[in-house]
DNA sequence: CTTTATATTTAAGCCGAGTTAAATATCGGG
DNA sequence: CCCGATATTTAACTCGGCTTAAATATAAAG
Protein backbone atom coordinates (compact mmCIF):
# COMPACT_ATOMS: atom_id res chain seq x y z
CA UNK A 1 0.00 0.00 0.00
CA UNK A 2 1.94 3.49 -0.92
CA UNK A 3 1.31 6.21 1.14
CA UNK A 4 1.27 9.96 -0.20
CA UNK A 5 3.89 12.70 1.59
CA UNK A 6 0.78 14.15 3.27
CA UNK A 7 0.56 10.58 5.08
CA UNK A 8 3.53 10.79 6.62
CA UNK A 9 3.51 14.12 7.95
CA UNK A 10 0.68 13.19 9.86
CA UNK A 11 2.24 9.84 11.09
CA UNK A 12 5.18 11.68 11.64
CA UNK A 13 3.18 14.46 13.69
CA UNK A 14 1.58 11.81 15.77
CA UNK A 15 4.90 10.26 16.41
CA UNK A 16 6.23 13.77 17.17
CA UNK A 17 3.95 14.64 19.79
CA UNK A 18 3.67 10.93 21.08
CA UNK A 19 7.03 11.74 22.25
CA UNK A 20 7.32 15.28 22.73
CA UNK A 21 4.66 14.19 25.74
CA UNK A 22 6.78 11.00 26.95
CA UNK A 23 10.40 13.50 26.64
CA UNK A 24 8.42 16.17 28.58
CA UNK A 25 7.16 13.86 31.11
CA UNK A 26 10.61 12.17 31.67
CA UNK A 27 11.95 15.59 32.03
CA UNK A 28 9.84 17.00 34.55
CA UNK A 29 9.65 13.75 37.43
CA UNK A 30 13.85 13.37 36.50
CA UNK A 31 13.86 17.62 37.18
CA UNK A 32 11.25 16.53 40.64
CA UNK A 33 13.10 13.37 41.54
CA UNK A 34 17.02 15.51 41.88
CA UNK A 35 15.03 18.99 42.83
CA UNK A 36 16.27 21.26 40.20
CA UNK A 37 14.20 23.50 38.11
CA UNK A 38 14.31 23.58 34.56
CA UNK A 39 17.07 26.42 34.27
CA UNK A 40 19.24 23.97 36.26
CA UNK A 41 18.25 20.91 34.20
CA UNK A 42 18.89 22.88 30.69
CA UNK A 43 22.33 24.04 31.77
CA UNK A 44 23.07 20.18 33.40
CA UNK A 45 22.15 19.41 29.36
CA UNK A 46 24.46 21.74 28.18
CA UNK A 47 27.58 20.50 30.11
CA UNK A 48 26.69 17.37 29.59
CA UNK A 49 26.74 18.06 25.72
CA UNK A 50 29.59 20.62 25.56
CA UNK A 51 31.91 19.39 28.21
CA UNK A 52 33.25 22.49 29.77
CA UNK A 53 31.45 26.04 29.69
CA UNK A 54 31.89 29.09 31.19
CA UNK A 55 29.23 30.85 33.26
CA UNK A 56 28.10 33.67 30.43
CA UNK A 57 27.46 30.78 27.88
CA UNK A 58 25.62 28.99 29.94
CA UNK A 59 23.17 32.25 31.07
CA UNK A 60 23.02 32.82 26.56
CA UNK A 61 22.17 29.54 26.22
CA UNK A 62 19.19 29.52 28.68
CA UNK A 63 18.66 33.17 27.71
CA UNK A 64 18.98 35.17 31.04
CA UNK A 65 21.80 37.13 32.04
CA UNK A 66 25.00 35.83 33.52
CA UNK A 67 24.05 36.97 37.08
CA UNK A 68 21.26 34.57 36.93
CA UNK A 69 23.30 32.18 35.53
CA UNK A 70 25.61 32.60 38.66
CA UNK A 71 23.42 32.46 41.17
CA UNK A 72 22.18 29.26 39.62
CA UNK A 73 25.13 27.20 39.58
CA UNK A 74 26.23 28.56 42.62
CA UNK A 75 23.26 26.15 44.16
CA UNK A 76 24.34 23.58 41.46
CA UNK A 77 27.77 23.71 43.29
CA UNK A 78 26.25 23.23 46.35
CA UNK A 79 24.43 19.87 45.41
CA UNK A 80 27.67 19.14 44.53
CA UNK A 81 26.58 18.13 41.10
CA UNK A 82 29.16 20.47 39.61
CA UNK A 83 32.42 22.23 40.16
CA UNK A 84 33.81 25.10 39.07
CA UNK A 85 37.35 26.19 38.54
CA UNK A 86 39.71 28.81 37.43
CA UNK A 87 40.18 28.91 33.90
CA UNK A 88 43.79 28.92 33.32
CA UNK A 89 43.18 30.56 29.82
CA UNK A 90 41.59 33.03 31.26
CA UNK A 91 41.68 33.95 34.96
CA UNK A 92 38.33 36.30 34.70
CA UNK A 93 36.44 32.99 33.78
CA UNK A 94 35.37 30.02 35.73
CA UNK A 95 35.28 26.67 33.89
CA UNK A 96 31.87 24.66 34.90
CA UNK A 97 32.22 20.99 34.64
CA UNK A 98 30.02 17.84 35.91
CA UNK A 99 31.31 16.04 39.43
CA UNK A 100 31.78 12.55 39.40
CA UNK A 101 27.91 12.45 41.18
CA UNK A 102 26.97 14.83 38.61
CA UNK A 103 28.10 12.54 35.73
CA UNK A 104 26.12 9.33 37.57
CA UNK A 105 23.04 11.29 38.43
CA UNK A 106 22.31 12.12 34.31
CA UNK A 107 23.78 8.50 33.31
CA UNK A 108 21.39 6.92 35.88
CA UNK A 109 18.78 9.37 34.65
CA UNK A 110 19.19 8.35 31.24
CA UNK A 111 19.46 4.77 31.86
CA UNK A 112 16.14 4.73 33.80
CA UNK A 113 14.53 6.56 30.60
CA UNK A 114 16.29 4.00 28.16
CA UNK A 115 15.20 0.77 30.19
CA UNK A 116 11.32 0.84 28.42
CA UNK A 117 12.94 0.89 25.19
CA UNK A 118 14.73 -2.63 25.76
CA UNK A 119 10.99 -3.84 26.34
CA UNK A 120 9.87 -2.12 23.10
CA UNK A 121 12.71 -3.30 20.86
CA UNK A 122 11.74 -7.01 21.89
CA UNK A 123 8.17 -6.77 21.20
CA UNK A 124 8.68 -6.58 17.40
CA UNK A 125 9.52 -9.97 15.29
CA UNK A 126 13.12 -9.94 13.47
CA UNK A 127 11.18 -8.50 10.15
CA UNK A 128 9.33 -5.85 11.88
CA UNK A 129 13.02 -5.12 13.87
CA UNK A 130 14.74 -4.57 10.39
CA UNK A 131 12.22 -2.43 9.21
CA UNK A 132 12.16 -0.05 12.08
CA UNK A 133 16.00 -0.15 12.43
CA UNK A 134 16.43 1.04 8.78
CA UNK A 135 13.76 3.65 8.98
CA UNK A 136 14.97 5.19 12.56
CA UNK A 137 18.66 5.08 10.74
CA UNK A 138 16.69 6.93 7.61
CA UNK A 139 14.86 9.51 9.43
CA UNK A 140 17.97 10.04 12.54
CA UNK A 141 20.31 10.71 8.95
CA UNK A 142 18.71 13.79 8.15
CA UNK A 143 17.58 15.29 11.45
CA UNK A 144 21.33 14.87 12.87
CA UNK A 145 21.98 17.53 8.81
CA UNK A 146 19.28 19.35 10.33
CA UNK A 147 20.53 19.67 13.35
CA UNK A 148 23.66 20.92 12.42
CA UNK A 149 23.33 23.32 10.45
CA UNK A 150 21.02 25.15 13.19
CA UNK B 1 21.99 -6.80 6.58
CA UNK B 2 19.99 -7.96 8.95
CA UNK B 3 19.94 -6.42 12.44
CA UNK B 4 20.03 -7.71 15.86
CA UNK B 5 17.44 -6.42 18.78
CA UNK B 6 20.23 -4.75 20.60
CA UNK B 7 21.09 -2.63 17.79
CA UNK B 8 17.06 -1.47 17.53
CA UNK B 9 18.10 -0.87 20.75
CA UNK B 10 20.67 1.44 20.41
CA UNK B 11 19.24 3.25 17.49
CA UNK B 12 15.76 3.84 19.66
CA UNK B 13 18.10 5.39 22.22
CA UNK B 14 19.68 8.10 19.63
CA UNK B 15 16.08 8.63 18.62
CA UNK B 16 15.02 9.61 21.69
CA UNK B 17 18.35 11.19 23.04
CA UNK B 18 18.14 13.14 19.86
CA UNK B 19 14.18 14.22 20.41
CA UNK B 20 14.29 14.59 23.62
CA UNK B 21 16.66 17.39 23.54
CA UNK B 22 14.56 18.79 20.47
CA UNK B 23 11.26 18.56 22.47
CA UNK B 24 12.59 19.99 25.08
CA UNK B 25 14.00 23.17 23.43
CA UNK B 26 10.31 22.99 21.50
CA UNK B 27 9.07 23.43 25.45
CA UNK B 28 11.35 26.09 26.55
CA UNK B 29 10.57 28.25 23.76
CA UNK B 30 6.77 27.94 24.01
CA UNK B 31 7.03 28.70 27.33
CA UNK B 32 9.70 31.32 27.40
CA UNK B 33 7.55 33.17 24.46
CA UNK B 34 4.62 33.15 26.02
CA UNK B 35 5.58 33.62 30.01
CA UNK B 36 4.55 30.42 30.91
CA UNK B 37 5.71 28.61 33.79
CA UNK B 38 6.20 24.50 33.75
CA UNK B 39 3.42 23.79 35.60
CA UNK B 40 0.86 26.28 33.49
CA UNK B 41 2.24 24.52 30.53
CA UNK B 42 1.34 20.69 31.95
CA UNK B 43 -1.63 22.46 32.99
CA UNK B 44 -2.53 23.34 29.64
CA UNK B 45 -1.20 20.24 27.92
CA UNK B 46 -4.01 18.54 30.05
CA UNK B 47 -6.66 20.41 29.61
CA UNK B 48 -5.82 20.60 25.70
CA UNK B 49 -5.56 16.31 25.90
CA UNK B 50 -8.38 15.71 27.90
CA UNK B 51 -11.00 18.92 27.62
CA UNK B 52 -12.42 19.64 30.85
CA UNK B 53 -10.42 18.98 33.78
CA UNK B 54 -11.40 20.19 37.91
CA UNK B 55 -8.58 21.61 39.75
CA UNK B 56 -7.34 19.38 42.33
CA UNK B 57 -7.27 16.57 38.86
CA UNK B 58 -4.74 19.26 37.62
CA UNK B 59 -2.72 19.56 40.76
CA UNK B 60 -2.74 15.77 40.87
CA UNK B 61 -1.67 15.09 37.73
CA UNK B 62 1.54 18.04 38.24
CA UNK B 63 2.34 16.55 41.45
CA UNK B 64 1.04 19.74 43.95
CA UNK B 65 -1.48 20.60 46.50
CA UNK B 66 -5.05 22.02 44.76
CA UNK B 67 -3.95 25.33 46.59
CA UNK B 68 -0.91 25.42 44.46
CA UNK B 69 -2.58 24.78 41.08
CA UNK B 70 -6.03 26.90 42.42
CA UNK B 71 -2.99 29.90 42.59
CA UNK B 72 -0.98 29.03 39.09
CA UNK B 73 -4.66 28.69 37.25
CA UNK B 74 -5.52 31.97 38.33
CA UNK B 75 -3.09 33.25 36.87
CA UNK B 76 -3.92 31.54 33.72
CA UNK B 77 -7.56 32.54 33.78
CA UNK B 78 -5.70 36.36 34.20
CA UNK B 79 -4.04 36.12 30.91
CA UNK B 80 -7.20 35.23 29.36
CA UNK B 81 -6.18 31.64 28.41
CA UNK B 82 -8.24 29.30 30.26
CA UNK B 83 -12.04 29.88 31.78
CA UNK B 84 -13.19 28.50 35.13
CA UNK B 85 -17.18 27.83 35.34
CA UNK B 86 -19.42 26.02 37.78
CA UNK B 87 -19.79 22.72 37.66
CA UNK B 88 -23.27 21.99 36.59
CA UNK B 89 -22.85 18.69 38.78
CA UNK B 90 -21.28 19.28 41.55
CA UNK B 91 -21.37 22.91 42.14
CA UNK B 92 -18.08 23.04 44.58
CA UNK B 93 -16.16 22.14 41.44
CA UNK B 94 -15.32 24.47 38.58
CA UNK B 95 -14.51 23.18 34.81
CA UNK B 96 -11.42 24.68 33.75
CA UNK B 97 -11.25 25.15 29.50
CA UNK B 98 -9.17 26.63 27.52
CA UNK B 99 -10.95 29.92 25.88
CA UNK B 100 -10.61 30.49 22.37
CA UNK B 101 -7.16 32.50 22.94
CA UNK B 102 -5.92 29.66 24.74
CA UNK B 103 -6.70 26.92 22.00
CA UNK B 104 -5.82 29.41 19.07
CA UNK B 105 -2.43 29.62 21.49
CA UNK B 106 -1.80 26.06 21.50
CA UNK B 107 -2.57 25.35 18.04
CA UNK B 108 -0.18 27.77 16.58
CA UNK B 109 2.80 26.76 18.42
CA UNK B 110 1.93 22.88 17.69
CA UNK B 111 2.08 24.00 13.94
CA UNK B 112 5.32 26.20 14.27
CA UNK B 113 7.01 22.78 15.68
CA UNK B 114 5.97 21.04 13.22
CA UNK B 115 6.98 22.78 10.46
CA UNK B 116 9.76 21.43 9.92
CA UNK B 117 8.20 18.15 9.60
CA UNK B 118 6.62 18.49 6.11
CA UNK B 119 10.62 19.73 5.04
CA UNK B 120 11.78 16.31 6.83
CA UNK B 121 9.03 14.08 4.83
CA UNK B 122 9.50 15.43 1.57
CA UNK B 123 13.29 14.78 1.77
CA UNK B 124 12.65 11.20 1.66
CA UNK B 125 12.14 9.13 -1.76
CA UNK B 126 8.81 7.83 -1.73
CA UNK B 127 9.98 4.36 -1.27
CA UNK B 128 11.83 5.55 1.99
CA UNK B 129 8.71 7.75 2.54
CA UNK B 130 6.41 4.10 2.58
CA UNK B 131 9.30 2.10 4.68
CA UNK B 132 9.46 5.14 7.18
CA UNK B 133 5.48 5.51 7.33
CA UNK B 134 5.57 1.02 7.94
CA UNK B 135 8.19 1.68 10.41
CA UNK B 136 6.50 4.57 12.18
CA UNK B 137 2.98 2.90 12.10
CA UNK B 138 4.23 -0.40 13.72
CA UNK B 139 6.24 2.03 16.62
CA UNK B 140 2.88 3.95 17.49
CA UNK B 141 0.49 1.22 17.43
CA UNK B 142 2.93 -0.35 20.08
CA UNK B 143 3.69 2.69 21.94
CA UNK B 144 0.07 3.51 22.23
CA UNK B 145 -0.89 0.26 23.52
CA UNK B 146 2.27 0.88 27.03
CA UNK B 147 1.03 4.15 26.76
CA UNK B 148 -2.54 2.96 27.85
CA UNK B 149 -1.63 1.16 30.33
CA UNK B 150 0.04 3.62 32.66
C1' DC C 1 50.90 52.28 31.99
C1' DT C 2 46.32 53.63 31.48
C1' DT C 3 42.01 52.85 29.76
C1' DT C 4 38.43 50.15 28.26
C1' DA C 5 36.21 45.81 27.72
C1' DT C 6 35.10 41.26 29.54
C1' DA C 7 33.87 37.50 33.16
C1' DT C 8 31.99 36.77 37.26
C1' DT C 9 30.01 37.72 41.66
C1' DT C 10 27.23 40.17 45.12
C1' DA C 11 23.35 42.96 46.77
C1' DA C 12 18.65 44.53 46.74
C1' DG C 13 14.31 43.82 45.27
C1' DC C 14 10.31 41.75 42.57
C1' DC C 15 7.52 38.00 41.52
C1' DG C 16 5.74 33.43 40.96
C1' DA C 17 5.44 28.72 42.72
C1' DG C 18 5.11 25.91 46.47
C1' DT C 19 3.69 24.85 51.30
C1' DT C 20 0.33 24.53 55.44
C1' DA C 21 -3.68 26.09 57.73
C1' DA C 22 -8.04 28.04 57.79
C1' DA C 23 -12.31 29.59 55.52
C1' DT C 24 -16.29 28.73 52.43
C1' DA C 25 -19.47 26.17 50.01
C1' DT C 26 -21.55 21.98 48.60
C1' DC C 27 -22.42 16.94 48.51
C1' DG C 28 -24.14 12.76 50.40
C1' DG C 29 -25.23 9.33 53.82
C1' DG C 30 -27.91 8.28 57.83
C1' DC D 1 -31.76 17.99 58.98
C1' DC D 2 -26.98 17.17 60.53
C1' DC D 3 -22.36 15.73 59.94
C1' DG D 4 -18.30 14.30 57.84
C1' DA D 5 -16.15 14.38 53.37
C1' DT D 6 -14.89 16.91 49.24
C1' DA D 7 -13.61 21.02 46.06
C1' DT D 8 -11.87 25.27 45.94
C1' DT D 9 -10.07 29.51 47.55
C1' DT D 10 -7.47 32.67 50.55
C1' DA D 11 -3.79 34.06 53.74
C1' DA D 12 0.75 34.00 55.44
C1' DC D 13 5.04 32.44 54.63
C1' DT D 14 9.45 30.46 52.38
C1' DC D 15 12.27 29.76 48.54
C1' DG D 16 14.34 30.18 44.16
C1' DG D 17 14.88 32.58 39.73
C1' DC D 18 15.14 36.71 37.50
C1' DT D 19 16.52 41.60 36.95
C1' DT D 20 19.47 45.77 37.43
C1' DA D 21 23.28 48.00 39.42
C1' DA D 22 27.53 47.96 41.54
C1' DA D 23 31.87 45.64 42.89
C1' DT D 24 36.00 42.91 41.71
C1' DA D 25 39.41 41.03 38.97
C1' DT D 26 41.68 40.22 34.72
C1' DA D 27 42.58 40.87 29.78
C1' DA D 28 43.68 43.48 25.92
C1' DA D 29 44.35 47.55 23.24
C1' DG D 30 46.58 51.89 22.54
Amino acid sequence: MPCTTDELIETLQEWVALFMRRSMHNVLSFAKEHNLSMSQMGALMNIHRHGMCNVSTIGDELGVTSAAASQMLERLVQQGVIERTEDPNDRRAKQIALTEKGRQMIHDGFRARYAWLGELAASFTPDEQDLIQTALRLLLGKMQQVDGRQ
